[in-house]
DNA sequence: GATTATACATAGCCAAGCTATATAAGCTGC
DNA sequence: GCAGCTTATATAGCTTGGCTATGTATAATC
């Protein structure tokens, strides 16, 4: 059984790199999977320090410097000054920036959906169940981490 | 129906994508994904020349040519010469190249293995199935890409 | 109020991705 | 049998995403 799971959680992560770089070639999409994968978590868990933002998306606070600027040039964040706390903002997504979250996953959807279109009800409903299982527990991960669980 | 499958393949890219993050960075690994996933995609379809990698990983030929010379530099490949057309090379993976990418899987596993170790058999199961769909799905994509479909 | 800790920015590196182009070998037509 | 097109891989040069190490400014503490 747990050897199960680990053989699972390797094919998980194997299969993942394939079906992102099918995404990325299919769609001429310029902008990166980091950028989406950022607005999203702003878009899911709210306004956030730009540390704590790092944190939550697991890579370091100079990536997420970057990664807030791009964003930020594009309109797509914005920074508020942390009242209380001069060294620190408060990273928002923009109303643009989650319009073109939902665009760019329109586009990828699009882009995807012709090699899955076959997919019964019970497949699609497979697919959804292991969306919220992978995400609960990324949830639980980030609560864990927040707890001072790892550091 | 059309809406739900497109919701999932856009929330199965989205969540992907702070997965690899959650592997990655939780594990100490210095070794690249696009390395493992070459090497698990010789080992799954067999030798083949440079050109065709590319088109099945969906990488432009030069990023292939950089990721097979540091494959090669590790000695996780073989290059041999194809006999009958002195231009191309079939790009082998070698058992060092299958070994590593065994100890990857395990490595990623390991540290997965805490955040998913409450799951129960059926949504281990549903995981497992998810991956075949999405593997089955990739093996299509190739398949019709390799009939010419696809530029 | 000097020291230490914290929040973010900067510098500088490497890898992965791309397009454009070069090189070398095969293929075709005459 | 070689001129010229096509194909297979390599090289050049760029951008972005990731990292560590370090700088700078503000809090917090003694």
């Amino acid at each position: 059984m747990t050897q199960q799971l680990r053989t699972v959680l390797g094919d998980l992560v194997s299969v993942n790199s394939r079906l992102t770089r099918l995404a990325a070639s299919a769609s001429g999409n310029t902008e990166s999977p980091a950028i989406w994968r950022t607005i999203a978590v702003l878009r899911d868990l709210g306004p956030m320090r730009l540390g704590e933002l790092a944190r939550v998306s697991r890579v370091s606070q100079p990536t997420m410097t970057k990664l807030v600027r791009a964003l930020d040039e594009r309109g797509w964040v914005r920074r508020i000054a942390d009242a209380g706390d001069a060294r620190a903002w408060l990273i928002s997504a923009d109303p643009s920036g989650i319009a073109a979250l939902d665009a760019w996953r329109e586009e990828i959807a699009a882009v995807l959906e012709p090699t899955f279109d076959d997919l019964s009800d019970d497949e699609v409903a497979t697919l959804a169940a292991s969306v919220e299982i992978v995400r609960s527990r990324l949830e639980r991960a980030r609560a864990a981490r927040m707890a001072g669980d790892v550091a």
